[in-house]
DNA sequence: TTTAGGG
DNA sequence: CCCTAAA
């Protein structure tokens, strides 16, 4: 009985409309119709399955099925409404007899699959998925009962489908199989299921395939590298870092395949949160907060940083030069171990361009300063002119880019506050900045 | 892996 | 801040 009823449930998900109809076949609203010749041209996809299972095997074998499938419903009532539809059938399509011989059953029964062929042909494989995952709900509520049953069936059909349903049914009526052979169909429709799950993947897993399998090559010529400090590096981070995705906006975490993806000129060009005045407070953002901001970033890797863009605050600018100062430049690694082992954001590319930021600065003032007329870019947050001055005196010293002749720093004008201070003595060791 | 350079 | 090449 099991096994019926495993059969049965593989009759129902493959061939929706070799089943009991009650009532009579109505054409239905067109707006309705249309939606229903997906419905009953998906399942016929079964029948390209020809080297698996043929037209009329599949139909002798649902003939089998579908009675042990009546036990639960009520066969009596099915091969009533059957012979109707017999009678319906003739008239709507070819004007044939209600009674007719095995092999008017077969002609027809070719005669639909070339139909539905046909109609499979203009069916787009969209709508076929489509079809499938309504033809789903439908049998959850139905279980094996047939999905086509009073309004459904009667909303869903129209004349060309009635015709290929009709059909079918007639078939079923005149080829009768043994039951001693409902092994070997179930086998053969078990295999053939799995079959049809391997050849025809469905739309949207091709597309969603496709869309992974792109954005995984996206954008990058070699294979991505994990980035040091996009690591996952503990469970216990990683435990973290999936309560910070729960929280983290969905837009701001493309982790998806199905999210839309971000192009890269949308990417390169984020909303910059620039603080009005100066820079942001001298506190520096909470552990916890960084941790969270990028920890998601270590798993996620469409995490764009440049959505979340910590600004520099004085306290780091400071600590930066600091670094410099001790180490020189150039060891940006060994900097941003020992002067931003708590600011997990930092890296060393990120110290490194924030150098370079400040060594256009300097050198912005240092035009200034002679009159040259220069934009300033960063009016908004001006750095104090100790800063500048400390940044200007470390470039000589440890000139940046390095393979670049230090002569053209060196050889530069020094800017006007760094000569009207002339008389200050610079250490060059950690100082404190006025 | 780190750094430099360009975008 | 990102990406890539080169060391």
């Amino acid at each position: 009985m099991d096994q019926e009823v495993h059969f049965c449930q593989k009759f129902t998900n493959m061939n929706y409309h070799w089943v009991k109809v009650e009532g009579s076949f109505l054409p239905a609203p067109l707006n309705e119709s249309n939606e229903v010749d997906h419905f009953l041209v998906e399942p016929k996809s079964d029948h390209e399955l020809g080297n698996c299972l043929r037209v009329q095997d599949f139909s002798r074998d649902f003939g089998y099925e579908i009675q042990t499938n009546d036990a639960e419903v009520d066969e009596n009532s099915f091969r009533q409404n059957r012979g109707l539809q017999l009678g319906k059938l003739s008239s709507e399509s070819k004007s044939q007899g209600s009674s007719r011989s095995d092999t008017d059953a077969f002609e027809i029964s070719e005669l639909s699959a070339t139909m539905v062929m046909e109609a499979e042909f203009n069916n787009t494989p969209v709508e076929r998925s489509l079809t499938h995952e309504l033809f789903s709900g439908l049998r959850t509520r139905g279980g094996c009962a047939t999905p086509f049953e009073g309004n459904i069936c009667n909303t869903i059909l129209d004349n060309n489908n009635i015709h290929k349903f009709n059909t079918n049914e007639n078939y079923l009526e005149n080829e009768k199989i043994s039951d001693e052979k409902g092994d070997i169909v179930a086998s053969k429709l078990a295999s053939c299921s799995r079959e049809r799950r391997l050849r025809k993947p469905t739309r949207r897993y091709i597309e969603e395939f496709a869309d992974s399998k792109s954005e995984n090559n996206k954008g990058r010529r070699k294979p991505p590298t994990k980035d040091k400090y996009l690591k996952v590096t503990s469970t216990e981070e990683s435990n973290h870092i999936r309560q910070v995705q729960m929280l983290t906006p969905k837009d701001e975490l493309h982790c998806g395949t199905s999210v839309p993806v971000q192009s890269r000129s949308q990417r390169r060009h984020p909303e910059k949160h620039v603080p009005v005045s100066g820079f942001l407070s001298e506190d520096e953002p909470s552990a916890t907060e960084c941790k969270n901001v990028y920890s998601s970033a270590k798993i996620c890797k469409k995490y764009d940083r440049r959505k979340h863009q910590k600004m520099w605050t004085l306290t780091e600018v400071m600590r930066l030069v600091d670094g410099i100062a001790e180490y020189g430049t150039g060891r940006w690694t060994r900097i941003k171990r020992h002067l931003f082992a708590s600011s997990p954001h930092r890296t060393p590319i990120d110290l490194r361009d924030k150098w370079r930021n400040l060594l256009k600065a300097s050198c912005v003032n240092i035009q200034n300063s002679k009159g040259t007329e220069c934009k300033q870019p960063h009016a908004s947050r001006p750095l104090p002119k100790s800063l500048l001055q400390r940044v200007y005196e470390l470039a000589n010293i440890y000139p940046y880019p390095k393979e670049r002749s230090p002569k053209s720093v060196r050889e530069a004008t020094p800017p006007m506050y760094l000569i009207e201070s002339n008389s200050l003595s610079f250490n060059w060791g950690r100082k404190k900045y006025e």
